[in-house]
DNA sequence: AACAATACGTCAGTGTTGTTGACATTCCAA
DNA sequence: TTGGAATGTCAACAACACTGACGTATTGTT
């Protein structure tokens, strides 16, 4: 079987990865992530939103009434750093925040017209590109990309991965 | 052949892509590369650096003898970012900026003892968590890994990627 | 020799996005 | 009733990006 990228592989089965070889996996991220995030970038900076605005609009919209609590712990960031981005999502008339019926505690996060809209216009901008680049690299290609990507991540942050739910709790 | 992930080929041997499929590989992404800094950060903090120091250090590394310009542009930062940057990383002792001899006008850019040492650590830490996602993944993923990232660049980075040359010319 | 262009450095100001720390409110649950 | 959970907000700060402007040294061109 050819490997490619100069892998190779030994009689116990396990990969022999040179420094080279990790070098370029890494510059690949770096660059890669850029060209990921170039075409959502520049529709943001259009209405003066950032990255911020989008990634909070990508998971309202991925689970709708999301709780606050649960919007915080998937990004990653301070209470006080998502605020400041919501904040003006819902003034801006993008973002609903509305107070918990079993819970009032709680505030549930869904897109508004306005922001189901311009969500769509960032998110196809970004799936193009995927869409692009999965044809290109092909089926098999794309397997080992997921593959490779969902072993990069922290387990702490990975169960937040692949999951349509909100996380509401009964 | 099984493709995994929900895929299908039609028989244009053109791969059938739903928005699911696209949402997941976007997720995969934003949570791998959390992963991917997350270590090489800790270590940063340390030294109260961040990221844009580590990737100085990575490209002076990967070509010694870089020019300003050619790490602008490999880096895709303005020259007043850069500056702030390597200002800290030069008098720190861990970057040296040399005059050119050829041209008297450029910088030429290398890593210091101590700077190989510190580069080392931040590339360290992050090969270990490519190389274990790699023989996590298996080597066929790894080559389609590369292949999607690769794809997903931008033409204009993308001739950055994949180079040891420094980029002089004579 | 004069002049334009290149390579680099720096100052000042601004914006996004992250942080910590502190404090208040509302509400649920024991 | 009391403690804790969920949220919101204020203030201060830092990293890192940007624009615009200006200065200096050097090179290349006319």
């Amino acid at each position: 079987m050819s490997l490619g990228y100069g892998q190779s592989e030994n009689s116990s089965g396990l990969l022999f990865l040179t420094d080279e070889q990790l070098r370029k996996g890494i510059e690949a991220m770096f660059f890669a992530y850029r060209g990921f995030t170039a075409d959502p970038d520049r529709i943001l900076s259009e209405r003066s939103y950032g990255r911020a605005h989008h990634r909070a609009l990508h998971f309202i919209k991925r689970s709708p009434a999301i709780t606050i609590n649960n919007l915080l712990s998937t990004l990653g960031v301070t209470k006080q750093s998502l605020n400041r981005v919501l904040r003006t999502l819902i003034q801006d008339g993008l973002v609903l925040n509305e107070v918990g019926v079993q819970d009032k505690r709680q505030r549930h996060l869904s897109l508004t017209e306005d922001g189901s809209e311009f969500e769509r216009a960032l998110s196809n901008a970004q799936s193009d590109r995927m869409r692009t680049a999965y044809r290109q690299a092909g089926a098999d290609a794309v397997q080992g990309f997921r593959a490779v990507l969902e072993a990069m991540m922290d387990p702490e942050l990975k169960k937040h991965y692949g999951t349509r739910s909100n996380g509401q709790r009964s």
